[in-house]
DNA sequence: AGCACGCCGACT
DNA sequence: GTCGGCGTGCTC
């Protein structure tokens, strides 16, 4: 009787895969271990062990596996019961929830090697030119990888070329597995045993003694050891001696010094401290406090409603001590952009090295090791904060899911499957668990208010600012009768003008938002008014300023900046539209003595620049921040006196039935991040039309009637949370058949379903890198079956791909899309 | 997703 | 006449 073994590949395949495994790989094997196997021709694959059984397959031979990677499962049933959730939830393949979840360095990669073939003899004359270069080529070197074969023929596709020389026994093919993680080794020194005792010390200077750098090395070794046992890493011996690398080789060289390594773990931080505990909540956050706990008596997911400013996370903080304190591990969402080193600090400064950071700024090696860390449950990862991915690490006994600015739409992943909502999917997770659950926000989601008004989740709040500060001092500045008296500069009111020289002059420091990135969105020929369009996507190129350069934010397609218009030849090329680039130009003009920073997509690229973008600004070393986005998330800046939205009608006017609410937020929290101290904030906002509902909403911090207003226009026109959506994108290169197939697509749909489908539609950006888009959305009322609507739709799919003529039309799902 | 097999245009 | 483009089908 024979043992097999069924395995997920990280693949979007629906269906799992069997290998045949010996009894011995049967007994070792167990659920959630990587196997690497041999899938289609050639390549091997990590794969995901899923079931050990004796039912051989009948169809077909099952081929062996080729490895087993692991001694104990790298990934716990806990994961694999979200991951399957999420699979059928967002309505994707487990395989493409796996290739997220695991940092990319567990998946092992195969790469095949070629190498000489020793057994034949080789006529040289045989070979064409590219043959012989590759056979020369190996002559020196034992093996070369594909892409070092395209080098050296300076050729891309080097497929057929290998296949000849195969052919032609000259070669053989090798697959090797690699594995990309490589634990980080810190080179450490001691003393060579040789020179154990102090007697041998004295004969030891003596034989340096004409070599006075080396002897100081030596010496300096010996006062460090005296200090402290503990193992002297050699750039610290080099930096206390002061000498060179090049000195304390030639001790080792000498054999008076030995070397060695320990493996070192890349992220650690300093010992916590004790004031988690000692933290003095005001009677608000007591109050916020008590109410969470009554909550999570009744198993509920609780959303925090604390105003800006008003001091949620150390509401977190007692929450994450007392779940130390049950021995059980904390998760901390916060939305990508939000990472901030702020409140990275914070927690690091209240938990010490209990905290590990995870996300995708993060380089595989560090996301391996945080992973190992919470698989073995280690110490320094009790507490997990991070950006969405983090919600897949090997927890095994979570205790507290913490999901701030519950609000953010960034929770939500877009692309590439699987298109999960991060506050939904870290829901499911803690129930899974018996964790307990915060969302926390100072503007929540409609849907959360929903769910904690209809009871389905618990509530908090805290409705005053931490310290008795008062909330800021909103007003709403008329650019449109501004432009008519003619008291514009540029894009800028006198109101706002006057404002910031005045803060300037106190000293303050001011943060101006404008919802919008690059200098210039598109550049426009004023004679015959041709715009640069994208040859692959249905969007105007945009301008860069640094590059000169005209760019598409959907493919990366760029090209530099013509001189002439490129439609009419005519030299009248003329920038229009504005983002943050340009307002700190005119800044530049307009407070000549200011330093002025700027915070968007393209001065936040690497890892570190948005910290330092904050730590500049929070040193006072700039007086004015122009940014998108980025700035209203959560940061705490003290000496901000002032907040200016340049123009609020670009967010209101946004085709989409969130633009009011997410307005109502940004807006909000951006206002939040003026006058955190004593002194009350001002807050500006320009806008065309300001007498606007949500405008007005803003002004007065009246959450109540936004939720209100909103939740009337979604039951109106019937969109979320009063009915789930599901959007289906079909995608073709061929305009005619994308059109017939959403047509046949959208109308089976209806007919089998029987509840609003809407659609097809082209999207505001109808094609991308080359492939037209068309859209339908389906509107599934709350009280209908979820799983069997989803299942009629999958059956829908699989009739809609046996027609022939569809093939390659590609449907993509995105389940709650936002 | 990859990757191979299979059929039609621009080149030696 | 071949090389190579990407359409279609399969992967245990």
């Amino acid at each position: 009787m024979d043992f097999f073994l069924d395995v997920v590949l990280p693949i979007p395949l629906e269906r799992l895969f069997t290998y045949k495994i010996t009894p011995q790989e049967a007994d070792f094997i167990k659920k959630g271990m990587r196997i690497g196997v041999p899938f289609g021709k050639s390549k091997i694959y990590t794969a995901l062990a899923y079931r050990v059984h004796r039912e051989a397959p009948i169809a077909y031979e099952p081929k062996e596996i080729y490895q087993i990677l692991d001694e104990i499962p790298l990934v716990n049933e806990f994961q694999l019961k979200h991951w399957e959730w999420i699979a059928e939830y967002y309505m994707c393949t487990l395989g493409e929830v796996i290739r997220s979840a695991l940092p990319s360095a567990f998946m092992l990669e195969s790469e095949t090697l070629v190498l000489l073939n020793k057994e034949v003899q080789v006529d040289e004359m045989d070979l064409q030119d590219d043959e012989f270069l590759v056979f020369e080529a190996l002559q020196h070197q034992s093996h070369l990888q594909i892409g070092e074969i395209s080098d050296i023929v300076d050729k891309k596709n080097v497929l057929s070329l290998v296949n000849r020389l195969v052919q032609k026994g000259v070669v053989l093919q090798k697959e090797e597995l690699y594995e990309q993680y490589k634990p980080k080794m810190v080179r450490y020194v001691k003393l060579s045993d040789t020179y154990g005792d102090d007697g041998q010390l004295e004969a030891l200077l003596n034989e340096l003694s004409r070599a006075p750098k080396q002897s100081q090395v030596v010496l300096t070794l010996f006062q460090i050891q005296a200090k402290n046992k503990k193992p002297i890493p050699i750039d610290d011996l080099e930096k206390e001696s002061g000498s060179s690398k090049a000195v304390i080789k030639a001790l080792i060289d000498k054999g008076v010094l030995e070397e060695y390594h320990i493996r070192k773990d890349r992220v650690e931080h300093g010992d916590a401290s004790e004031e988690s505990r000692n933290i003095a909540l005001n009677e608000y956050q007591s109050k916020a406090l008590d109410g969470i706990q009554d909550s999570f008596e009744d198993k509920k997911p609780v959303l925090l409603h604390g105003v800006t400013s008003s001091g949620k996370t150390e509401v977190y903080v007692k929450l994450i001590q007392q779940c130390l304190d049950e021995g059980k591990q904390a998760l901390y969402l916060l939305p990508e952009i939000a990472l901030t080193s702020q409140l990275i600090n914070r927690l690091q400064h209240y938990f010490g090295n209990k905290v590990s950071v995870y996300h995708s700024k993060y380089s595989i090696h560090e996301r391996v090791e945080v992973w190992n860390n919470v698989l073995h449950n280690a110490e320094k990862a009790q507490i997990v904060i991070g950006a969405r991915s983090s919600l897949f690490l090997p927890y095994s006994n979570l205790g507290l899911v913490v999901v701030d600015e519950e609000h953010e739409s960034s929770f939500k992943q877009f692309d590439p499957a699987p298109r999960y909502h991060a506050r939904d999917a870290a829901i499911v997770l803690a129930s899974l668990h018996s964790s307990d659950t915060v969302l926390g926000s100072a503007t929540p989601s409609i849907e959360s208010m929903y769910n904690a008004k209809s009871g389905k989740y618990g509530y908090a709040a805290i409705p005053y600012r931490f310290g008795n500060v008062l909330m800021p001092d909103i007003n709403l500045v008329d650019i449109k009768e501004a432009t008519r008296k003619k008291r514009m500069k540029g894009h800028f009111s006198e109101i706002l003008i006057n404002a910031i020289a005045e803060a300037l002059e106190e000293g303050e420091q001011v943060i101006l938002f404008q919802n919008r990135r690059g200098f210039a969105p598109v550049v426009e020929c004023t004679t015959c008014g041709h715009v640069a369009q994208c040859p692959n996507c249905d969007v105007s190129l945009t301008y860069h300023q640094h590059r000169n350069q005209l760019r598409c934010h959907y493919c990366g397609y760029h090209m530099a900046l013509q001189q002439a218009c490129l439609a009419c030849g005519n030299a009248t090329l003329d920038k229009k539209g504005f983002g943050t680039e340009q307002i700190q130009e005119e800044l530049g003009q307009l407070f000549t003595k200011a330093a002025v920073g700027r915070m968007d997509l393209d001065t936040t690229r690497g890892k570190y620049a948005y910290e330092k973008i904050i730590s500049a600004f929070e040193n006072q070393e700039m007086d004015i921040l122009v940014g998108t986005q980025m700035v209203t998330k959560g940061l705490d800046f003290r000496n901000v006196s002032l907040v200016g939205i340049m123009n609020a009608d670009t967010m209101l006017n946004f085709p989409d039935y969130r633009a009011h609410e997410r307005s109502f937020q940004m807006l909000t929290q951006v206002a939040g991040r003026a006058g955190r101290t004593q002194k009350r904030g001002k807050v500006l906002i320009q806008s065309y039309n300001p007498y606007h509902q949500i405008l007005q909403q803003v002004t007065t911090n009246d959450y109540e009637k936004m939720f209100t207003e909103q939740l009337y226009e979604r039951e109106q026109f019937k969109y979320p949370p009063l009915v789930r959506i599901i959007k289906i994108t079909l995608k073709d290169r061929d305009f005619n058949k994308l059109n017939e197939a959403s047509d046949w697509l959208a109308s089976s749909l209806r007919n089998v379903l029987k509840i609003p489908v809407l659609g097809p539609e082209y999207p505001p950006v109808a094609r991308i890198r080359r492939d037209y888009l068309k859209n339908v959305l389906i509107k599934i009322p709350r009280e209908y079956p979820l799983a069997q609507t989803k299942n009629s739709i999958k059956r829908i799919e699989r009739s809609f791909n046996a027609i022939s003529k569809y093939k390659s039309v590609r449907l993509v799902y995105n389940v709650d899309h936002i």
